[in-house]
DNA sequence: CGAACCCGTAACCGATGAGTTACGCTTTCG
DNA sequence: CGAAAGCGTAACTCATCGGTTACGGGTTCG
């Protein structure tokens, strides 16, 4: 039982510039769609594939209100890179004992992103 | 004075499976080129370029010995990419003062990385 | 010296990915 | 009810990427 599965979707995802830009901007709160479109200068369209891979992944989660979507991040996923990262540690113990802390908070969440999924597109 | 230049060839770098698997193995300790490439199904030119791209992002670092060229991993860029999911800390300190550490690393290591480049391909 | 070894690069090719425009569905509101 | 707003998807184009084979340069060794 490796994460090789789910680290494998989420470091595609935070690959492309725009995507994390697009997290960054979630960070700060959620928004709806055109939002964060308008943030960036290519087609509305782009960014709403930029979405979709970004929930795929489970980075976002969004939230049908009325005729708008909205979206929120969920940074869960990217503990499992965190993880993976922690992997290589300097010699022995460096950083290894502070993101050890991260794999706790991966189990955590992958419950509540369970309970996210079923939330989803409500 | 953001990361994001680097962020973007490391995040770009870790995105493919095989480089991945690449930095995994050479966790475990040095490696001659031919050795890596052996442990894939893919071509040895194939794996060379992997190798090309882990080396200019600072991943990988080579030496040149007789007519073998050896390569070991540096974790220093993949701490910058913790340090940039460390951003992404739950509702306030939760992860965050224990990823912080590894900011701290990053810019130590900054300067050995700026040393190490000038000995490779030595 | 010449053959074998180790490795990187060049040239080429099919697949993938990010961008665009066009379109359709649902919700809001005058 | 009909127009406008907010999103997502489809179809298409173009650049990038990962794979292959062919090749060349430096090193070891019989």
């Amino acid at each position: 039982m490796s994460y090789a599965f789910a680290v494998d979707d989420v470091t595609a995802a935070i690959a492309d510039p725009v995507r994390r830009q697009i997290l960054e901007l979630l960070r700060a709160g959620e928004l709806p769609a055109r939002r964060i479109a308008e943030r960036f200068p290519i087609s509305r369209p782009a960014v709403s594939r930029h979405l979709r891979v970004l929930r795929e992944c489970g980075l976002v989660h969004d939230t049908l209100t009325g005729r708008e979507r909205v979206y929120r991040v969920d940074p869960a996923p990217l503990a499992e890179v965190g993880d993976w990262i922690a992997g290589f540690a300097r010699p022995a113990g460096f950083w290894g004992p502070r993101l050890d802390a991260l794999e706790t908070e991966v189990h955590r969440t992958r419950r509540d992103r369970r309970a996210q999924r079923l939330e989803d597109t409500a």
